[in-house]
This record gives structure tokens, sequence and C-alpha cells, in this order.
DNA sequence: TTTAATGT
């Protein structure tokens, strides 16, 4: 019996080793280990405990994806996989200023009920001024589903830029000064990537605020795409791609 | 608004 077991567990780790990495969300590699990762339907998070945000939330998206939808549910949620000292909740929010606002967008995730309501776990949040998550933000968001749309299939990373001097809200969840996004067109091995401060931004502002993978990377600490082969990694993270 | 949110 013991033996059955082993033998079981064994086949389930390797066939979860040859499987598709979190729902293909990290097929293209983990920008880093974090403090713990958490995979969910539409997306991966790598998690932060001292600063109570996510470093980065990955997420493979198609045109089929993002094309699906369920209505939203506003539901947000605090992340029982955490534990208890490092969950972000409602209330550290509540009455600052700052949005709840999505690190993998609602929006985005509404593909099915499920994907769309893991969407609003707290963990999926970082404190963000109207200004922006309502503006270019969003704006961005919505750019990267017509992009879907267009290519098929992409890749995207994004997360806060911790510079050490933020502050926080509520019971300690840290106030980013800058985002950034980045994403992959894997058939035609295209990338782009966007810097964006935190501050009320419009859409129209956008173009102004793309950069390369690599400028990403060297701010963050964080290293994208690295399952791609190193040629092609090394060749479209040093260009922006000319998408716009 | 098939957006993203807050507050009552």
């Amino acid at each position: 019996m013991k033996h059955l077991l082993i033998a079981i567990f064994s086949i389930t780790l390797s066939l979860s080793a040859s499987a598709a990495v979190c729902n293909q969300h990290l097929d293209k590699g983990t920008p880093n280990d974090s403090d713990q990762i958490l995979c969910r339907d539409g997306y991966a998070a790598g998690y932060n405990y001292q600063n109570k945000v996510s470093n980065w939330v990955s997420y493979h998206i198609t045109k089929e994806s993002v094309n699906a939808f369920y209505k939203r549910s506003n539901s947000f949620r605090i992340d029982q996989d955490l534990p208890d000292a490092f969950r972000a909740t409602s209330s550290d929010y509540s009455k600052t200023g700052y949005d709840r606002g999505h690190l993998a967008p609602s929006g985005t995730m509404d593909f099915s009920q499920v994907s769309m309501q893991e969407s609003f776990l707290m963990s999926n949040m970082a404190p963000q001024l109207p200004g922006f998550n309502r503006g270019g933000w969003k704006g961005l968001e919505e750019k990267v589903r017509e992009w879907a749309n267009t290519y098929s299939e992409l890749y995207v990373v994004s997360g806060p830029i911790w510079d050490g001097n933020e502050t926080y809200i509520g019971n300690g969840v840290y106030i980013p000064n800058r985002f950034y996004k980045v994403i992959l067109d894997p058939n035609y091995n295209d990338a782009i990537a966007f810097i964006l401060p935190h501050r009320k931004i419009s859409s129209s502002e956008l173009p102004s605020f793309i950069t390369t993978v690599d400028a990403v990377e060297e701010i963050t600490q964080l290293d994208f795409f690295s399952d791609l082969p190193d040629a092609v990694e090394n060749e479209i993270e040093a260009q922006a791609w000319d998408m716009w």
C-alpha cells in the first residue's frame, strides 16, 4: 500500500512537471520565487509578505479568453492561502483614498466565473490612486485585450516597482511608486514594456512610458520569460515592439 | 460599457 501511494505520488509529480506550469501562466518562466507563489485559473502571482502586495502577476491570454465574459462580481476577498499575518484586507484600503487596484485585471480574467472571482482576491490588489487605476492603467489593460484579439495569444506580467522609500496604508500595505507591465507575443517573438509613474495618468500618455523588458528587469530585479531560448530572449527584451 | 472603483 505504501509503495502504491508513493508510485501514485511520483506519477502525479511527473505529470504536473510535464504539464503546463500553472495553467500556462508560467510557461515562459517564473519572474522570481517571491515569498509565496499563488496559482489561479486566470493568473499566477508572486506575493511579497513584507509589502502585502504581489511582486508580479503573470498570465497567458488568448483571443478566446479575453472575449469570454462573466459579470463582474466586485466581491473583494481576503486570500486565505496566505499566512494570517501577511494578508491584506479591504479595511487596509478603506477610506485611504486608494483604490484596491487589480494587478491581473478583472476584465481580462472574466472568462469563467471562478477566474473572475479569483481576480478579486486581495493578493491580486495594490493600492492605486483612482486617477491612475481608472485612467491610464485601465487604458493599458484595454489595449492589452485589443492586442490579444489582434495577435491571438499573449503572455503578460505586471506588478509594482519598489524603490524602498514607500509609505503604507492600513496595517502595512505598501503604496508602489511606479508600476510595470511587460507583454510577449510568443508567435511573432515580440515584446513591449511599460513603466508607469503612480500618479493620475491618461491613456493618451501611455506611448511616452514605453520601454524595454531589459529596463524593467534592471529596475525590478525580476527575470521575465527566462524559459525562452536565450538568443530569442536577449533579442526581444532589448527592443520595444513597434506595434503601438 | 462586456471598465474599475468608492461609499451609502
